[in-house]
DNA sequence: ACGCCTTTGAAGGCT
DNA sequence: AGCCTTCAAAGGCGT
């Protein structure tokens, strides 16, 4: 198995997890090239680390002074500098494993904890992107993942919400529960809602079920009466229509659904110029503005962003999204495969849940100009010289950090078989579509993804449970290719560079590495990697993103100089 | 007011 | 089958 097993053996299994870290990959790929072949990869790239590492000791300062002045930079590129800058400064000691106070999953929501900065009850009802969507402030939680698995926090005795009886007696909306444990999220007083917003908030788990009971024919149920909402305002069936106001089950507002923001202003201006179809016209535009807008749901990083954004910010000084994005981004490559692997699980489930909440929803629902209110997003030109070269021949030290390869996290067939099992994948997983196998696999299983309702222990990511799967080969013992996420085991340590030397003794290399080594070149499908949505990102973030330098965070988080960041975009730009 | 930036992952569409 | 594009969150910043 192509595995790195964080030393442990408790090898998550997914093998695609690794292709995230493509860009190592890549870069390993290149620098074996450039470099010996004999010479241990992950020497090389501590070495290189190493090397950049000190660069930046050395020459942060003199970096600046170095970079020849902006020359017809437009603001954009000026923006991007200062971004730099800032996340150079701040991102430093986000490095170091971060200190995790533990994982939200299996944390005691707690309002008053202190862990809570006190900008994460953040903004509230902001729209997001400037589309007309409200957002309620609970929806933003750094502890969004909060979900718990463990059916400690739910008293068994409430009922499931969906044989909830309890209808609001005003609005005739099923009431939820409102067991004692969740209250504390979902404060439903009349104007306002829980406090703590969660994206999978209301994946809460009752009564001790698991977290998605909801089954595909019996979700529907409790919303009979919600469903009011004007068919005809619509363009989702009846059945896609959020009971009201988005509230789910639980009478709490899925944060997938948003209500566009009707402007008011509309209503009175149209006093004016009541008459003719112009009045008619605007009265549909608002209709359709007032469609529902279900978003998409959040991705593992999505929901590790969510999480995590806070904290960064709380850490270093920094605000701006892109920058904390970036270093984001690299801690999230930082993160040990099971930290990983968790996010991947929660993102799973919401996915699994809004497929059943909104069975005919589709992410092309929310592309522009399919729903009210969403302006075109241009598409960013990619620029000439912008390519992934640069980035490719210098690698980016903070790739090198522990190669948190493969995840078990739930990736359908890729994160199933693997890379090097391509032929057991299903068809639309080879083309990255969507994973049948995953779905009949999951959708239609009415069984809760772990009985007990603790997804920790036996999360049904397990490729065992999602897949008894024909194509798992006796031939591979499941502990190479299946391992389920076993978050009892001991996770493995975030590696600080050196421990990644260390850990290039790993013993079977990734196979991204194996790909490299047999594959070279990167052009095309050299490496498996080329399979994986990876690489997509690869020549999405066209080194510009990738490239960007995230380097320091000032401060208490700040690496020993052993370990301190290096941006990488620093020194790929620094070439011409 | 609105779009861009920036990240990763998922998914749809196009070729 | 592979590549490309869009969207999801977030908040500062530029236009």
């Amino acid at each position: 198995m192509p595995q790195l097993n964080g030393g442990g053996g408790d090898d998550l299994g997914a093998n695609d997890e690794m292709i995230s870290f493509k860009d190592e990959g890549e870069q390993e790929e290149k620098i074996s090239e450039n470099s010996s072949a004999e010479r241990d990869l992950a020497d090389v790239k501590s070495s290189l680390v190493n090397e950049s590492e000190t660069n930046q000791n050395s020459s942060s300062d003199s970096e600046a002074e170095r970079r020849p002045p902006p020359r017809s930079e437009s603001f954009r590129d000026k923006t991007r500098e200062s971004l730099e800058e800032a996340a150079k400064r701040q991102d430093g000691g986000l490095f170091k494993s971060p200190p995790y106070p533990g994982y939200p999953f299996i944390m005691i929501p707690d309002l008053t904890s202190p862990y809570l900065p006190n900008g994460s009850l953040s903004p509230t009802a902001r729209t997001s992107n400037k589309v007309p969507v409200v957002q309620h402030p609970h929806h933003v939680h750094p502890l969004t993942p909060l979900i718990t698995y463990s059916n400690e926090h739910f008293t068994p005795g409430n009922p499931p919400p969906h044989l909830q009886a309890d209808v609001d007696p005003k609005t005739g909306i099923p009431r939820p529960p409102h067991p004692p444990d969740i209250s504390p999220y979902y404060p439903l007083s009349p104007g306002t809602v829980g406090q703590i917003p969660h994206p999978l908030g209301w994946l809460v788990p009752q009564q001790g079920q698991p977290v998605y009971p909801i089954t595909t024919g019996g979700f529907r149920h409790p919303y009979p009466t919600a469903l009011t909402v004007n068919a005809s305002m619509s363009r989702f069936p009846p059945h896609m229509v959020p009971p009201h106001h988005s509230l789910h089950t639980t009478g709490i507002p899925h944060p997938a659904i948003v209500t566009p923001n009707v402007k008011q202003e509309s209503s009175h201006s149209d006093i004016g110029s009541l008459n003719s179809s112009k009045h008619q016209d605007a009265k549909k535009e608002e209709e359709k503005k007032k469609q529902p807008h279900i978003k998409k749901p959040l991705n593992a990083f999505m929901l590790y962003m969510k999480e995590m954004r806070a904290k960064v910010v709380a850490e270093c000084t920094l605000k701006e999204s892109a920058a904390i994005n970036q270093i984001l981004g690299r801690r999230w490559h930082a993160l040990s495969r099971e930290e990983q692997a968790k996010y991947y699980e929660l993102a799973r489930k919401e996915r699994q849940l809004h497929m059943q909440l909104y069975p005919g929803w589709s992410a092309r629902d929310n592309y522009a100009g399919n729903y009210q209110g969403k302006k075109k997003k241009r598409k960013r030109e990619k620029q000439a010289g912008e390519g992934n070269e640069h980035r490719e021949y210098f690698p980016n030290p903070c790739l090198s950090l522990p190669p948190i390869t493969d995840l078990s996290a739930p990736k359908k067939c890729r994160a199933r078989f693997g890379l090097d099992q391509q032929n057991n994948w299903c068809g639309p997983c080879r083309r990255k579509k969507k994973c049948i196998r995953y779905i009949q696999g999951e959708g239609s299983c009415a069984s809760p993804p772990s009985s007990d309702g603790s997804l920790l222990e036996s999360p049904p990511s397990s490729p065992s449970m999602i897949s008894p799967s024909p194509s798992s080969k006796e031939s591979k013992p499941q502990t190479e290719q299946m391992q389920p996420l076993s978050l009892t085991m001991k996770p493995p340590p975030l590696l600080s560079s050196s421990q990644h030397q260390h850990l290039s003794m790993a013993p079977p290399p990734p196979l991204a590495l194996l790909d490299n080594s047999g594959a070279g070149k990167t052009s095309g499908s050299a490496h498996n990697g080329s399979l994986d949505p990876s690489d997509v990102s690869s020549s999405r973030s066209t080194g510009s993103a990738s490239s960007r330098p995230i380097s320091a965070c000032h401060s208490h988080s700040l690496l020993p100089s052993s370990a301190p960041t290096q941006p990488l975009s620093l020194v790929t730009k620094s070439i011409d």
